[in-house]
DNA sequence: AATATTTAAAGAAAATTTTCTTTATAAGAA
DNA sequence: TTCTTATAAAGAAAATTTTCTTTAAATATT
């Protein structure tokens, strides 16, 4: 247990934020902004202006009374930071719909990822491409994840195989799991899983729409 | 501003993890289980004990020391207060692979939300069918939504047509968009919009791999 | 040049959320 | 029965995160 280091940790609420605004000023970008100030920022995202400084002040970048931030450099302190800039490759697992929706995503933008290769076990499936990605049988997992160095996973399979595909991928030495299905995945302390789950999100939607119900 | 009702609002974080220990709970009543304590279900969950007892305090159930709680009846108070019970009807948006993706997902368990019918505009996507759901054109969606009184939309659209698609469905009556897209909605501020970016997802993976590989 | 205004930065305060502590209760064991 | 133990419940404390406040700096205006 080694917490000597008073390395200030990052919120993480900070962390899912930084993407969105990077988001929103690649577009800013593109319609010709140069600088743009905090409460610009705030302003378009909702959000609250001191909030958008102080996340923003995480990246290292330093904005200028009454000019803000200069867009090109803020966006490259973000991607820096996000580590967005880094070709992240990954292996996908799970060529169904949802994963050739992540594949197809990456095709048009950087969302910080490179999907190198998917991988399934339905033999209709492999051989395929879908945009730009191969899709192998996960039988080649293992010799892949050796020969291209990867150490991300992103976990797209059908729930009932998911810790199995899951326990595959960590056996050929995958540090990080992205487990987009509804499973909880039971692994060891040291790999990284994050999840995303997708009732998470209904849930907070239907309470929502409950209490507006409510409050006429 | 009225705030002065004492409705104790309930946490987003826990709103998060209810569904979570839903799911958990009806995979461990299919093996069985008949009564769950909440370290049982911190244990597995990798939780804090307390932290599990308060969420589901919030449904009102009661559990029984030494005993636990009722699998039955904790899933069905769970189920009551998610609104998981109701027939929560959408429509989606967008006909892709991530749209597609969704219908196949709720064919087979319930997500809390029944897609009734889903909506695009490229022409080669209509008619189709995919796990129950009809893809219908937009054009149709107005008459949709009053002829099956729908309110809840799924936008699943290419990020460049989010924000019109988006404007169509409230224009449609639609009073909550469940946002899949990687685009910042500018809407009403009586529309409920839930985000749900996979970016965010990818950046607290990286910052927490990167972190990992500092700290040897 | 002087002044007013905008804004980033830093720190304090407030709000929220999680974790810890205590208490009460009921089940099982002795 | 009596004692021990596991657990929910309730409240307190701690940690985290957001919002508020103050300060300082730099630009634009007069």
């Amino acid at each position: 247990m080694q917490k000597d280091k008073k390395i200030k940790p990052v919120p993480e609420p900070t962390i899912k934020r930084l993407p969105v605004y990077l988001h929103y000023l690649n577009k800013a970008r593109l319609e010709g902004v140069i600088n743009i100030s905090a409460p610009t920022i705030a302003g378009e995202l909702k959000l609250d202006p001191t909030q958008v400084v102080k996340d923003l002040s995480f990246t290292g970048i330093k904005g200028r009374t009454k000019i803000g931030y200069n867009i090109y450099e803020l966006i490259h302190y973000l991607e820096e930071y996000l580590g967005f800039n880094k070709t992240n490759n990954a292996f996908l697992v799970g060529a169904g719909n949802l994963g050739s929706a992540l594949m197809a995503y990456q095709a048009g933008q950087s969302l910080g990822l490179k999907i190198l290769a998917a991988f399934d076990i339905s033999a209709d499936r492999i051989g395929e491409k879908t945009g730009q990605v191969n899709v192998l049988h996960m039988n080649n997992f293992g010799e892949m994840v050796k020969r291209l160095n990867v150490s991300i996973g992103i976990l797209t399979t059908p729930e009932h195989v998911a810790q199995e595909m899951a326990e595959k991928m960590i056996a050929c030495r995958i540090k990080a799991i992205w487990n987009l299905t509804p499973a909880y995945l039971k692994l060891p302390e040291n790999i990284i899983v994050q999840n995303t789950s997708m009732y998470s999100n209904v849930a907070v939607l239907l309470k929502r729409l409950e209490e507006s119900d409510v409050v006429i």
